[in-house]
RNA sequence: GGACAGGUGGGUGAGCGGUUAAAGCCAACAGACUGUAAAUCUGUCCCUCCUUGCGAGGUACGAAGGUUCGAAUCCUUCCCUGUCCA
């Protein structure tokens, strides 16, 4: 088998990477000129990837576009223990059928980005499962509680005396520990894993094993600008959505951070992004969006999502694949038709009571022309209808 | 086991017998502005009904009872969470 020459591997590999640890270790190991074993860990929870879960999956294509083996584990056993978030949900016990059914998702998802022939599936109750309790006290005993209060957020939450409960200890452990049995010469994660990251080379170091390389990539910043991009906090674009969808969140962002996407996103060197900046802001943002819509899907997928943006958005005009649904009985009346019943039954609005909000707000538009009244007379044909951004196309008959 | 503290709308978080459908903030939703955004400004932000009105009614402050003309606010029991001491 053979690899390109080892600094231009290495020159590839560190391109928007966080942090390396350390350089020399990993050039030393690309000498040996054999696929070197790269893994990332998931939790089993999330099927829902995004944006911010492409960064890490970006760089282990890298690793994969190199010759590597990348070996994407899915902690289904760490992922039971909960994560040490600080939050107190009891996690109801996944049964086997559902973390199945996750992982499905999740590759149907990362072989977006993945090559499935270069990526090893794995799970972590494998060797986890069968760890005795004599074989778990032997792991514990190779690190110290010293040592694991050290991450920042124990240390922390220790001395402000938030609860920290043993398994939350557990889990940088058997982080580590799943390394050790999948002699890990590199691990991949987030910033906010460097920790756990680190764990593994000491805990591989007593097994007998070389310490892996940890390389960590940066965290992505939710549409907002601000917080991390996170599902739960809604300022995501998922991998899944549709491209109209997609193009439209990325036009949300703000410039500054149009270009942080670019670097952690996309392919283009630093320079080439550097000389984004003397453009038009929106043109480039829209270059952005088109990549980003045809990565997932297609470039035909992109421009389709480019003409309905214009059209939509900017333009402010009807979508092209508008709804056509009945007028539901309900919001007929013997005296016309009940627009705020018609909006709520239709899902142009949440409630009827919502709907009235609309309409006195001047969101509503039948016919291209602004709506206020609550009744119109009913009649023949298609209304097209606007509720804020929603459109529909109501057919009486 | 003991001692405290606490559970309020999507999230925070005030209210601690009555103009309280419940402040403020955040998010969200509309509207204005704009180069898409951001920022800013304005309005809205439980549900239903209609005669669309600063309308009427119904739900709502962990749960269930109770006291009161009246309770998120007081009492009782229960459930849950956290801290401290053992």
């Amino acid at each position: 088998m053979s690899f390109p020459p080892v600094e231009q591997q290495l020159a590839y590999l560190k391109k928007g990477l966080a942090e390396l640890i350390r350089e020399d270790e990993l050039r030393e190991r690309l000498k040996e000129n054999r696929p070197l074993r790269v893994k990332a860990g998931f939790d089993p929870t999330a099927p829902d990837l995004h944006l911010g879960h492409t960064v890490l999956l970006r760089k282990m294509k890298h690793f994969q576009d190199l010759g590597h083996t990348v070996i994407f584990l899915i902690g289904d056993m760490t992922g039971l223990i909960g994560d040490p978030t600080g939050r107190n949900i009891t996690r109801p016990p996944m049964t086997r059928e559902e973390i199945n059914r996750n992982a499905e998702t999740y590759k149907e998802q990362v072989f977006r980005i993945l090559d499935p022939g270069k990526t090893e599936v794995r799970f972590n109750s494998d060797w986890l499962q069968p760890l005795t309790f004599e074989k778990l006290i032997e792991l514990c005993s190779k690190y110290t509680v010293a040592r694991l209060l050290e991450r920042d957020d124990f240390t922390k939450r220790f001395k402000e005396g938030v609860p920290i409960s043993v398994h939350e200890l557990l889990y940088p452990i058997s982080q580590g520990y799943d390394s050790v049995a999948l002699h890990c010469d590199v691990e991949l994660g987030g910033t906010d894993q460097k920790f756990n990251l680190l764990v593994g080379r000491a805990i591989q170091k007593d097994y007998g094993q070389p310490s892996q390389i940890v390389a960590t990539v940066p965290i992505l910043e939710g549409l907002d600008g601000v917080e991390k991009m996170s599902k739960s906090k809604g300022n995501y674009i998922g991998i899944t959505e549709p491209p109209k969808v997609m193009f439209r969140k990325i036009m949300q962002i703000s410039d500054d951070l149009m270009f942080r996407y670019y670097e952690l996103l996309t392919d283009l060197s630093v320079d080439e992004i550097a000389a984004l900046r003397s453009k038009e802001p929106m043109q480039m943002k829209m270059d952005l969006g088109r990549r980003i819509v045809t990565d997932f899907h297609s470039p035909a997928a992109a421009d389709a999502a480019v003409e309905a943006f214009n059209r939509e958005v900017r333009q402010g005009r009807e979508p092209a694949d508008t709804e056509t649904v009945n007028l539901p009985p309900g919001a007929q009346t013997d005296k016309g038709i009940r627009i705020d019943k018609l909006l709520a039954l239709t899902g142009l609005a949440d409630s009827i009571t919502d709907a009235t909000r609309k309409l006195k707000a001047g969101a509503v538009e039948i016919d291209g022309a602004i709506h206020k009244d609550l009744l119109i007379p009913a009649g023949a044909g298609t209304l097209v209808i606007r509720a804020g951004k929603k459109w529909k196309r109501i057919t009486q008959k």
